[in-house]
DNA sequence: GCCCATCGTTGAAACGTTTCAAAAACGTCA
DNA sequence: TGACGTTTTTGAAACGTTTCAACGATGGGC
C-alpha cells in the first residue's frame, strides 16, 4: 500500500464520501449515534476505521458553537507554583471538585512575566476565568474581562461589573494582632507579603502597606492597624519587613528581623509560610517557640497544623474559596462579591511573653 | 443607546467593515501590526473599541490550523488528586516548568470516572498529551493515541509506537527489600500500590502483584521478590496487603496488618505515601520506628525528608521524569522509551530489629 | 515620463465541525 | 392503493479566523 507523499488529515467529510452519506449522517454517528440505522453506522465506522480517522476533531466543533468545557485559572506565577504553594494547591481543590462535577476540565495559565501574559490570556481556549491573587485594576484582569467571557476575581475587588470572592482580611488581622495584644506583647515584628509590584524585599513604611496595590496585604496590614490602636500603639512604630511568600526568602529575611531586633517578642506574619519562615529563623538562633518568641500567622494551610509547634493563625476557608469561585463562573449571575469569614485558631505557637 | 434585542457577537468581519478595510487587514492589525499604516491601524482600533469587539476569538485562529498551546495531562483520579498528591505534584512540577519555557500551557485532565474519561479525552483542546499511571494496554492510552497527536506514557509501557517514561522500578523494589533483609529483617509486611482496577483493599496473594495490570506495582513486586529469593524467601510467605495510595485509607489498612502480624519488624511500602501511613498506624500501637518498627518507602516525596522519624526510601527523580516526559511532547522523534535510575537513600525509619 | 521595487491592502479560500429545515424512505392502516 | 405519521438522511449554511497570491499605490532613479 503505497502512502500519497502529502499525507492531508482525514476529515469527517472524506469518511462520509467514502461510506456514500452525507456529512450531517457521518457527524451523527459520532454525536447521536442512536438517529442512525444501525447498517449505515456500521459502514461509516468502517470507512472512518480504514481511513484512519481519528475521530470529530475539537477545533472544528468548538468553532461550530460548542463549549471548551474548561476554565482557565490565571495566578501571577509560574506554572509550578499551583503544585507548590500550600494555599494556591487548596484553593485549586476547592476548584477542581466543583470542576469535576461539571464535568469541566481545568486549564493553568501562568501570567508570570507580564509579556506573554498577555498572550496568554488572549488566546486561552477556556469558557471561563478565575483570576487570583492580583493588584487591583491589574492589567490581567481586564485582559481577562476582555475576552467577555465569565471572569472572577479572588482575593481582590475586581471592580465593577464582575464578581469576586474575598475573604475578611481586615478583621483576620485584627483578630491576629489582638490575641499577640490580649496576650501581652508589645514588642511585635510585622513579616508582610508583597505590597506592590515589585516587591520591596525587606523592611518598609507602614504607608507602603497603606497604600498597597494588593490588597491581601493592605486589608491585613489594616486589620493590624485597628487593634493596635486600641492599645494605643500605631503600626508605624513596629518593625515592617516585605517578604516574598516563599519559604527560603523568608526564612532569610526573618532571620535579619531577629538579629537587628532581638527584642522583639512576638511575630505577625500575613501567611502561613511567613510564620513558618519566621519559626525556621527563630529556631536557628536558638529561640524557643512560644516561649521566647510568638508567632502568628495567616490562612490555616494544611501544614500549620502539623508543624512543630502547631500554628497559631488565621484560618479561611481557602477549599470554600475555590469552590465559590468555580460556581460563580458556572452559574454566572449579576455581578457580586462575596465575602467569607475567617476565625482565629489557637495552637502552640503563641504565648505570653517571656 | 438602544442595545438591539439579539446582540450578535462582534466579529473580525464587523471591525473591518466598520473601519472599512479588508478582513485580512483587520486582521493583521492585531497579529502584525508593524505591516499595516499607523493610520489605518488606529482606525481599526478605534472601530473594535466601539464596537466593543473582544479580540480575535481563539476558536476562529485555531481552526485556521493553529496550535492550541497547551498539553494535557490525564491522570486517572480527580483533578484535585493533581494538587493533593506529593508524587503528582513533583512530576506536574517537572512538566510545568518545561511547559513554561516553552510558554506553552498545561490542561488538567481528569479521568477519574471511566464513563465521560474517554469523552474528555477525544474533546480535549490540546496538542499533546501525557498520560500517567494507568494500567497497560489501557483504553486511555489507546483514546489518546487516537487523537493522533504526540502522547507520552509514564511509568508505563505505552506499547509499541509511542515514548514513554518510567524508572527502573524492579530495581528500586529489590534495593528496598535487600536493605530491609540486610539489617537482619525476615517478618516483613508488604503495603502494595493498587495492582489493578478495581483495586481489592486488603490482603492479597503474591500471585495478584506477578500478574498485575499497573506497571508500578507488579515491577516492584518483582524486585522485593528477588531480593527475597536471595535469602531463599518467597514473596508469598509475607503478608501483602493492598491498599489506595492515601494516608488516611493506608493507615487503617497498615493498622489492620499490625494487629494481625504483631510479629512483624519491618514494613516494605510501595510508596511513601504508604510509608507514612504505616508510620502513623505504628505510632498508634505505640510502637516505635525504628526500634520496634522498620518502614521503607518508595519515590522520596519532599514529606519524607520531613518527616519524624526521617523516612529511608527509594529515591526517583520525580521533576526529571516529568521535565523528560514534556520535553518528549515537545520534540517528538522516534518512539523511544527513558528508563530513569532509583537509588536507596537511608535516613532515619529503618534499623536493625528489635 | 517611464520602469521597478517596495509597501499596504484586498479578496477569497481554506480550516472541520454541527445543526436544522426540508426531503426521502419506510411502515401502518383504512 | 393512498394518506399519513415516523424515522432517516440530506444539503447547505453557519461558526471566526488566518493566510496568500495578486493587485494598487507610492516614490526613487534614470
Amino acid at each position: 500500500m503505497i502512502e500519497s507523499m502529502k499525507r492531508r488529515i482525514v476529515k469527517l467529510a472524506d469518511v462520509a464520501k467514502a461510506a456514500r452519506v452525507s456529512q450531517g449522517t457521518a457527524s451523527n454517528v459520532f454525536n447521536r449515534p442512536d438517529l442512525v440505522r444501525p447498517e449505515v453506522k456500521e459502514r461509516v465506522e468502517a470507512s472512518a476505521r480504514r481511513l484512519g480517522y481519528a475521530g470529530p476533531d475539537p477545533k472544528g466543533r468548538l468553532l461550530r458553537g460548542g463549549k471548551v468545557n474548561a476554565i482557565g485559572i490565571v495566578m501571577a506565577d509560574d506554572t509550578a507554583y499551583f503544585f507548590r504553594d500550600p494555599f494556591a494547591r487548596m484553593f485549586m481543590s476547592g476548584i477542581a471538585e466543583v470542576c469535576d462535577e461539571r464535568g469541566a476540565g481545568v486549564a493553568l495559565v501562568s501570567a508570570r512575566r507580564r509579556k506573554d501574559a498577555a498572550w496568554r490570556i488572549q488566546t486561552a481556549v477556556v469558557d471561563g476565568f478565575i483570576v487570583h491573587c492580583l493588584r487591583v485594576g491589574d492589567r490581567l484582569i481586564s485582559l481577562a474581562r476582555k475576552r467577555q467571557l465569565p471572569v472572577v476575581a479572588v482575593d481582590l475587588d475586581g471592580g465593577t461589573g464582575m464578581s469576586s470572592v474575598v475573604i475578611d482580611d481586615r478583621q483576620g488581622g485584627f483578630l491576629a494582632a489582638r490575641h499577640l495584644l490580649d496576650l501581652g506583647h508589645r514588642k511585635i515584628g510585622v513579616l508582610s507579603l508583597e505590597a506592590a509590584d515589585p516587591p520591596r524585599l525587606g523592611l518598609i513604611d507602614a504607608e507602603r502597606l497603606r497604600s498597597a496595590e494588593y490588597r491581601t496585604g493592605r486589608e491585613r496590614a489594616a486589620g493590624y492597624a485597628a487593634a493596635l490602636a486600641a492599645h494605643g500603639i500605631e503600626l508605624d512604630q513596629l518593625p515592617i519587613i516585605e517578604s516574598l511568600n516563599e519559604r527560603q526568602a523568608a526564612t532569610a529575611l526573618a532571620r535579619e528581623l531577629l538579629a537587628t531586633r532581638p527584642e522583639t517578642t512576638a511575630i505577625l506574619a500575613m501567611s502561613d509560610v511567613l510564620a513558618l519562615a519566621a519559626i525556621d529563623a527563630a529556631r536557628e538562633r536558638g529561640l524557643r517557640v512560644p516561649q521566647d518568641l510568638s508567632v502568628i500567622g495567616f490562612d490555616d494551610i494544611p501544614d500549620a497544623a502539623s508543624a512543630d509547634p502547631q500554628l497559631t493563625t488565621i484560618a479561611q476557608p481557602i477549599l470554600e474559596k475555590g469552590r465559590l469561585a468555580a460556581k460563580l463562573i458556572f452559574e454566572p449571575g449579576p455581578p457580586r462579591t462575596e465575602t467569607l469569614g475567617v476565625k482565629l485558631v489557637e495552637r502552640g505557637s503563641t504565648g505570653k511573653p517571656r
